[in-house]
DNA sequence: CAGAATCCCTGGGGATACTG
DNA sequence: CAGTATCCCCAGGGATTCTG
């Protein structure tokens, strides 16, 4: 009994942990951008523009901020010629790599599955 | 040379699997109704109303048919005195557990360093 | 180059009520 | 109980243009 109610308990913090992760990367860009950040190193608003495929300046601009937000990746800013501006990772950021790894192996097994069925 | 032009092509080939899998799970309730039925076994539409906590029916419907499409839940049909419904993770859907898993573990971890910092 | 400003628009999601 | 039928709404995304 003490039991049940304490794996009730931990499954509800785990209900409401998934469900913040879930938001923190929801969109449709955000775990992208984590994996090219991740893949490539620093990358510069125009390199991610390119790198991303198809995301538009401002809907870039939104995605890096909320990433921001949520201490998933730092902003510097270089004095160059023309500004540029770097986006990395964080450490912190570090700790999605195995959700995104585990998305990509689900995915190229789906991908393999699919391709099966035709 | 031949390393390299390897590594972009299933970093590529990474890239689309990523954005199925984003795709296949994306939507707010997918991943907690997935969990939910990990946890518990088969359900039935009510129960996971409940479950998933404030999930409208029709919200709810749409998502159990999008999960079906993608071969992740089994719906099948019980002859009880008022029908009742039950759906059960498929075989396959046990790939995205992994998937769960590292959500939940981020989610508590970001939990954790958001208590800290306030 | 890095983005902000504007305008637009679809659909994901929700509230409510109804049926078999 | 297990949904469908309607109606509704806004926010996530997008296209385009403009600025420092």
């Amino acid at each position: 009994m003490k039991k049940l109610q304490c794996d009730l308990k931990t499954n509800i913090q785990r209900q409401l942990a998934l469900k913040d992760a879930i938001e923190l990367l929801s969109g449709k860009w955000k775990i992208s951008i984590l994996r090219s950040l991740y893949l490539s190193g620093p990358l510069r608003f125009k390199d991610l523009t390119v790198v991303s495929g198809g995301i538009t300046p401002k809907v870039l601009s939104s995605e890096l901020q909320q990433l921001e937000e949520n201490m998933l990746i730092s902003r510097t800013v270089n004095n160059t010629k023309p500004v540029t501006v770097s986006y990395a990772l964080t450490n912190y950021a570090l700790e999605t790599l195995p959700v995104i790894e585990a998305l990509v192996k689900f995915g190229l097994q789906h991908r393999a599955t699919i391709k099966s069925k035709i």
